[in-house]
DNA sequence: GTAGGGTTAG
């Protein structure tokens, strides 16, 4: 774009940033920072936001260049507050997210959220309480954060209590009490519910059976796995790599190698973690022979993209296989000793 | 520009 002589305005850096939120360096942020400053587009409270937002992605040193950020802005908007307070969440750091939250001369609903959201990712369920207790106003997000909050530290009482007292319930409510339940390997609940939520007629999409699978492969609830399963059949849902991969996974962590191995071998297409989830299903429960096999077939289709838990899944494999062939040599040494003449 | 259920590893 330089290269052709046009200049970057006020909404190219925030696209730009938001371009750099994933594996890029924290050098490229910075170098974009420089240029922003050079340029001057700092006039416009989105642009500093946005770079408060790209900072926050790189740990404590980013959070620490987002704060001298923020403490150099002359304007701040409740957005400035909340980039930073959720970059500081991020970072473990509640304490100063907190000192920082009860500052701000004006808060959102992201605020609060956002601050929930901290206490809930410490597991420290009961300041979420209190601070959810006094929130001005309460949304969808307060909701799901507290009801996957109790989920995930396996009070389900509370996880239902508050469940049952949300003002709405969509997809996504009904996705994480019913995960919540089925991680915990509370079967008949989760089953119960999911039929509620069925009987309601609302419609599944990828996340509600990623979720559930998910939750089913965690505690071998091979019931409720083979449900979301038959209703993906019944209602032709067209299932993306990630919701293949889920099956895969719930299959084989409930025992069902074979079956498995049917849904990868129906796939259209791949990615890195259908290999991985597949050679470490077998490897864990099925023949090792396979797993080997699967694993040069990897090396040939996307040998680039191998990593430690293929490698770790293909040792495991070549061990058990390597322990079966001994033990079958084993075996046949001493049927051999014992039938020959003394 | 900031918050929310979501596939392998832990």
């Amino acid at each position: 774009m330089l290269n052709n002589g046009v200049f970057p305005d006020n909404f190219t850096y925030p696209f730009l940033l938001k371009a750099c939120s994933g594996p890029c360096s924290l050098k490229v942020v910075q170098m974009v920072h420089t240029q922003m400053i050079k340029l001057g587009f700092f006039g416009d409270i989105f642009v500093p936001n946005s770079l408060i937002d790209s900072y926050c992605n790189f740990g404590v040193i980013g959070v620490s260049s987002a704060r001298k950020l923020f403490v150099f802005m002359e304007d701040r908007d409740i957005v400035s507050w909340n980039s930073l307070i959720r970059g500081l969440v991020k970072g473990g750091n509640l304490k100063d997210a907190r000192q920082l939250f009860d500052e701000m001369p004006e808060k959102d609903a992201v605020s609060w959220n956002i601050m929930l959201d901290g206490y809930v990712k410490a597991k420290d369920m009961d300041a979420a309480f209190q601070l959810f207790e006094k929130m001005p106003e309460r949304n969808v997000v307060s909701w799901y954060t507290m009801v996957s909050g109790y989920t995930k530290a396996g009070d389900l009482d509370m996880a239902r209590l508050l469940f049952d007292k949300m003002p709405v319930k969509n997809l996504v409510s009904w996705t994480i009490i019913i995960s919540g339940y089925a991680g915990n390997g509370f079967t008949k609940e989760a089953i119960s519910l999911y039929n509620e939520m069925e009987s309601l007629g609302l419609k599944f999409d990828d996340g509600t059976i990623i979720s559930i699978l998910a939750a089913c492969a965690e505690s071998g609830l091979l019931t409720l796995g083979k449900r979301v399963r038959s209703a993906i059949v019944a209602t032709g849902f067209r299932c993306s790599v990630a919701v293949n991969n889920a099956l895969i996974d719930m299959y084989a962590k409930c025992g069902c190698a074979e079956k498995a191995l049917v849904v990868f071998q129906g796939m259209s297409e791949r990615d890195l973690v259908s290999w991985n989830t597949i050679i470490q299903g077998l490897a864990m429960h099925g023949d090792g022979v396979t797993t080997l096999k699967l694993f040069s077939r990897m090396k040939k289709v996307v040998f680039d993209l191998i990593n430690s838990l293929s490698l770790v899944s293909y040792v495991l494999a070549l061990t058990w296989v390597m322990l079966t062939r001994v033990l079958i040599i084993f075996i046949l040494w001493k049927g051999i000793m014992t039938l020959s003449p003394k």
